[in-house]
DNA sequence: AAAGAATTGACAATCATTTAACAATATTGT
DNA sequence: ACAATATTGTTAAATGATTGTCAATTCTTT
């Protein structure tokens, strides 16, 4: 689990294995085979194996995997038996919807709080969280114990806010603003540039 | 352009491209070297080289690439000289928050209609464009020209919903919604699963 | 308890992507 | 106008990811 060199592209088709695997839960399916899993998501079996097998083996021969256990150890892997605090910055449009839409909680991310540099927000509460002005960031996040900031505000300001996340030592930020940050290799950065997607989305029209 | 057979990994890439090409024609440069641009965005020369040459040669032995023009054949390349109509679906947090914020018009998108379920938000107007019922969507889109839509709606109606959109001749669909849908190869999915790229951030935490 | 069926984990083979190298060509300075 | 420099486009090499195969193992049935 602490293996340092899983490729990008198995992290990413995690999430995916433990939606299906959520899924199966839910419809009291005990045990599935890598072939049956490839069938209902789409992909090879062999990748199935060959992903879960980074993390050791899962399954056993002449059986499959157990549902269950496997769904367990796949929360495990991505972290998500851990609970992190969290800030959002930028509490417009963006903000506001993750705060509403995302149901951090559930997941064991819990917003603490909410900044933004607009005082006409201040004071307003979001899911009982109260608007703070940008400035009080640097320590609420060091009294707070804050792990991930998400940046839902525009490009301009982006790159100097994570300056100062860094500075108060920060574990991952969340990005959303159309600009790529500048952080030590030790911080996690997790980026959803939406407007990229939009133009793959283009692409595809265009050619195709 | 028509090329058919371009990876993924360089379509990924184009967005990056492009937005760092604007960035310099907005700071008044004129030709870059594609060595300098690797070093601008961390990647390799080579890299760049090859992925423009997927789609013809815009370089000059000797001088580089003009920004501007490099700029507008990605534009090309994307299909960002065409317009398009789409509507949103899903009139909750999330599909207000992108109607609000993500400037499709400048883009070339053009925000048509929105649609919801709930009774409550009829009426209502987003951006000077009121909300309708879901039970329009079908005839809107056939009189309307709409080529995309966005989905904003939880994943219970999403993959019903996907499938009215297919059979009203809708050419692409901006998925927010954590299903994965099931439509004919010739429609266009471009997937933005949130709780993916947050779970992605947490493993990052994890295992660093 | 034994035989047959199912299925993993590991390895090998294939396929795809990225990086390196360099000839060909244009630019720049003298 | 020439030599030196810069830089692409292209080909080849290296690296990485995916798929196929099969022995080893477990389960299931009789």
């Amino acid at each position: 689990m602490d293996d340092k060199n899983i490729s990008q592209a198995v992290v990413a088709r995690l999430p995916r294995y433990y939606r299906y695997l959520g899924d199966l839960r839910g419809s009291g399916i005990e045990r599935i085979s890598s072939q049956d899993l490839s069938k209902l998501m789409n992909v090879t079996a062999s990748q199935i194996r060959q992903d879960f097998n980074n993390f050791g083996g899962f399954g056993q021969q002449g059986y499959g995997y157990n549902v269950e256990y496997l769904y367990n150890e796949i929360a495990k892997i991505l972290g998500l038996n851990e609970k992190h605090n969290l800030i959002i910055i930028g509490a417009g449009n963006l903000g506001q919807a993750l705060a509403n839409y995302m149901n951090f909680e559930r997941r064991g991310f819990i917003v603490k709080g909410i900044f933004d540099k607009n005082p006409d927000l201040y004071g307003k509460e979001l899911r009982g969280i109260v608007v703070q002005p940008v400035e009080r960031i640097e320590d609420f996040v060091r009294e707070n114990a804050i792990d991930i900031a998400v940046l839902t505000i525009p490009k301009d300001g982006a790159v100097k806010t994570a300056e100062k996340l860094v500075r108060c030592n920060i574990k991952a930020i969340w990005n959303f603003a159309h600009v790529d940050l500048k952080v030590p290799e030790s911080i996690v950065v997790e980026n959803v540039h939406l407007s990229d997607s939009l133009m793959k989305l283009s692409y595809g029209i265009a050619n195709q």
